[in-house]
DNA sequence: CTAGGTGCAAATAGTTTGCAACTAC
DNA sequence: GTAGTTGCAAACTATTTGCACCTAG
């Protein structure tokens, strides 16, 4: 079953599908987000011998595509997610590093202004917003 | 010249005002924002032998004393900002990875909604908002 | 056939940790 | 005096690069 949103984006620009590529793809797709690491270790679940380096020129292969974007929720790696995975903004807290997903729809306002006034298309889909949650919410000291 | 905000949050928590923990504070508010090495950079002008792990460790409590905060604008290091610098959203385009600062009031709305909601405080001082600039707003291709 | 793609090993960047020496209080 | 702090070296994690071999078209 390949991917025709895949097989013509790559042959627009003369690349070439191969397995390692639909295999990453569909991981993205499969787990809904994921660092590099664990896209590889789910892609690594059905085939072994692709190699993390693989994974890691593919992510960035397909998000020049446009097919997965990344967000920057930790100190960490980022996070990539399928670009036509459900939209969402991330709510990241400081102190306990918990993420939690709202919808978007808070943010198409600010969105829209910045377009407006800036030229600037914004991802809204998959924004990291950090602060402190409810939980956390209690002065420092 | 002693900085009383800085003495006063240490001092709440039984911690010690060293020469590393100024020069660091002061880098920041001076460079206004920037990387762990650019701190270390920085503070290295006035005095040398300061180590990039003092940095760190520095950045890290700064951050828990709320006088310093950080954002992820690229793939790379993590930039530090003045908590009590001028606020400002960073608009960072993934393609020609250039950051362009903007008044964060556009997203007072979005902020005091996510607060209501979820009871989630979002520092909407610091926000990285990622997508397309003007210039680079071109289909994939 | 050949430009594009992959795996592997090595290099690099950023950050953290262990520990002995040092110093603010 | 002593708990907190620092510097240094080493470890570690995440990512990139060089290159010989492989393969989709």
């Amino acid at each position: 079953m390949t991917d025709r949103i895949l097989v013509e984006a790559l042959r627009s620009r003369g690349l070439r599908l191969t397995a390692q590529r639909q295999l990453v793809l569909d991981a993205v797709r499969r787990l809904g987000h994921g660092t590099p690491d664990e896209i590889h270790g789910a892609v690594a679940e059905l085939v072994s011998g692709v190699n993390i380096t693989t994974v890691y020129r593919t992510l960035d292969l397909l998000e020049d595509l446009r097919l997965v974007t990344h967000t920057h929720l930790t100190h960490g790696p980022p996070t990539y997610h399928s670009a036509d995975d459900d939209r969402h903004v991330h709510l990241v807290c400081r102190e306990c590093q918990g993420v939690t997903e709202v919808e978007p729809a808070l943010f198409d306002e600010a969105a829209t202004r910045v377009l407006a006034e800036y030229g600037f298309s914004a991802d809204v889909e998959h924004l990291a917003l950090f602060g402190v949650c409810a939980n956390c919410a209690i002065p420092p000291g």
